[in-house]
RNA sequence: GGGGCUGUAGCUCAGCUGGUUAGAGUGCCGGUCUGUCACACCGGAGGUCGCGGGUUCGAUCCCCGUCAGCCCCGCCA
């Protein structure tokens, strides 16, 4: 049907009779003469419909050429008249004399636009996504899974080459009460039991590990029924990999390799290793586990320089136990009160109790924060002239995700410079345990087979709260890019860890029997990581939105717009389950 | 589960302090036009102001509820 691609043409190609398929992106029509901009998925080319070359039916048929029509075209690529070249158009030297003109798929007007005019806005994102065959159409979001799909390829290319062996897991799995929520599928076989969707291949890769593959990785389909962000989906694809006989190291050099040609793949020129911080420093000096390294701007710890000269209310908190920590942003006396109000209600969604401010100007310090520091605090923080101050007061728990917070819309506020374009950071010695804010019970940080830091296993009796862990994660200009960890193999420890958890040794047993009976086999010491793949395609693509590098992505309130899923069944498919729908 | 923003023509938006016939651009339809590339020009059609209720002489506008989309908190082993 076809000899060429529409974006492939070029002044080289002159004198060519061509054969092309496309879609009718814009039309201009002169009258005597007809001008078509023809899109495939590689470019566009303007295909000519005049009255020198083309026959009286092609000419008269010209009106049914309506936009997004899908069309053959049979014609010589010829340069374009002296003058009439179009330097904004990769084909734009060369226009198609059409002598044949077929409509393969008539259409009706577009829901919404393809070929947009210069400088029109996207149609909402509501109808994007139900008619998202033709959103696809854009040449914009058709690049984004061209590149997704190398992203693809060259990790498979790049894992194999390394002696990664990719194996598929289950889809159909095993509930697991920890952790998010699980999709569930009902047996038929098993009336009123059930499969779960996996979370993640994570057991199945340790076992692949103590069965002896020595180095897995799959592209893996993941499902958590959690509700959803900008940058987060019900489903989403994991680039998971695990390796035997390994420690952090291993893992952080097949991780850099990965990402580093990840980056390469799109254009970008990357260096490892990447720096490390462990995880107290990164919560201590940007309010985060996943620090933006672009931007310097650091939290400061004030605590020990509130006296006599502060604030009530800043004393009364030191004396409470509580920290004061601040930023100084360096021309940050140029945000307005109506700037700074937003700011504190960021730290307020964020439950700090609000921000105290105070800018160095031409007369001196003045705002709320110029009295309430009180002179030592802001001696030591060395201010020049046009800076700002935002303190905030609070157990470390809330102050300083509250600042990590006001530091990232500062940032944006701002408009500051980045001092770098890519800021790759390891962050470490996570804590192996958490507390639940709501139960107060133990929690894991990670999952429940993360290897304890090897200083700190003595750790788990005597205070597991302060036990490192070896769990690690790699972040990108303030993005997580995914999480790892040396895995435990010593099943009295996994045993003692459970424990920990709460977790009684029957309930342990019937969770993660095999597990452990596995562990007893003979199981090498083993670690891994998954990165999040999605995201990562996100990132190079430029994007901010997970919707735009997902073929069909469901909604942040977990609709597909586009098929209408999720839907109710009919009653005998539920019969046959044995289930009873009670809403 | 909680908070915020949005919803007016196919699409993008405007619509004053509640007022009589709800507008613009684009797209669409018809017409003129042989070098356009946001073609130009002339004419036309197109509206459940998301949905339901309330207040009012009168609601796109105010109030309550609800649905949908987006963002955030919680949640996300």
């Amino acid at each position: 049907m076809r000899s060429h691609w529409c974006g492939e043409l070029r002044a080289a190609h002159a004198g060519t009779e061509v054969r092309l398929g496309g879609w009718v992106h814009r039309r201009r029509d002169l009258g005597g003469i007809v001008f078509v901009d023809l899109r495939d998925r590689e470019g566009l080319v303007q295909v000519a419909i005049g009255p020198g070359w083309s026959p009286p039916q092609t000419m008269a048929g010209t009106g049914a050429l309506t936009a997004e029509a899908a069309i053959l075209v049979r014609g010589v690529v010829e340069r374009r008249p002296a003058g009439q070249a179009n330097a904004e158009m990769a084909t734009g030297e060369v226009e198609v004399h059409a002598t044949e003109v077929t409509i393969v798929g008539p259409t009706v007007t577009p829901a919404i636009p393809v070929g947009r005019v210069r400088g029109e806005a996207l149609a909402a994102e509501e109808s994007r996504l139900r008619y998202r065959y033709l959103d696809l159409r854009r040449p914009e979001l058709y690049g984004n899974f061209e590149l997704r799909h190398r992203l693809l390829q060259r990790t498979r290319r790049e894992l194999s080459d390394r002696g990664f062996l990719e194996v598929e897991t289950p889809i159909l799995t095993k509930p697991t009460p920890e952790g998010a929520r699980d999709f569930i599928v009902p047996s038929r076989v098993y009336p009123g039991q059930f499969y779960a969707l996996p979370q993640s291949p994570q057991l199945y890769k340790q076992l692949l590990m103590i069965s002896g593959f020595d180095r897995y990785f799959q592209l893996a389909r993941c499902f958590r029924d959690e509700d959803q962000r900008a940058d987060r989906q019900l489903e989403f694809t994991q680039i998971d990999l695990e390796c035997s006989f390994v420690g952090p190291e291993d893992i952080y050099a097949v991780t850099e390799a990965v990402l580093v040609a990840l980056w390469q793949e799109a254009g970008a020129t990357v260096e490892a290793p990447f720096p490390r911080m462990a995880y107290r420093d990164a919560m201590a000096r940007f309010g985060t586990d996943k620090p933006d390294l672009r931007f310097d701007l650091e939290i400061r710890d004030l605590t020990a320089r509130i006296g006599e000269g502060s604030g009530e209310f800043l004393r009364a908190a030191v004396a409470r136990g509580e920290r004061v920590r601040a930023l100084v942003i360096p021309g940050g006396a140029v945000l307005s009160r109506k700037d700074l109000d937003a700011l504190a209600d960021d730290a307020k969604t964020m439950r700090a109790s609000g921000l105290v401010w105070a800018k160095h100007v031409a007369e001196g310090l003045t705002g709320p924060g110029a009295k309430a520091l009180g002179a030592e605090a802001l001696a030591s923080l060395d201010l020049a002239p046009g800076d700002l101050v935002l303190a905030c007061a609070g157990r470390d728990g809330v102050a300083l995700p509250a600042l990590g917070r006001v530091r990232l819309e500062v940032i944006r506020r701002l408009k500051l410079e980045p001092k770098r374009a890519h800021a790759f950071v390891w962050i470490e010695q996570f804590p192996l345990f958490d507390r639940d804010l709501e139960t107060g019970e133990l929690t894991f940080m990670h999952h429940p087979f993360t290897a304890p830091h090897p200083d700190d296993v003595a750790l788990l009796a005597t205070n597991p709260e302060a036990a490192r862990s070896l769990h690690y994660d790699p972040v990108y200009n303030g993005v997580e890019l995914g999480s790892g960890s040396i895995r435990i193999t010593d099943p009295a420890l996994q045993s003692l860890v459970f424990a920990r958890l709460g977790l009684s040794a029957e309930e342990a047993e019937h969770r993660f029997g095999f597990l452990l009976e596995a562990l007893r086999t003979g199981a090498p010491p083993h670690g891994g990581i998954a990165l999040g793949f999605d995201r990562i395609a996100m990132l190079l693509t430029g994007g901010d939105s997970l919707r735009d590098v997902i073929a069909f992505p469901k909604t942040a309130a977990a609709r597909a717009l586009f098929e209408g899923a999720p839907t109710g069944v009919r009653q005998e498919d539920l019969d046959v389950l044995r289930l009873k729908v009670t809403v």
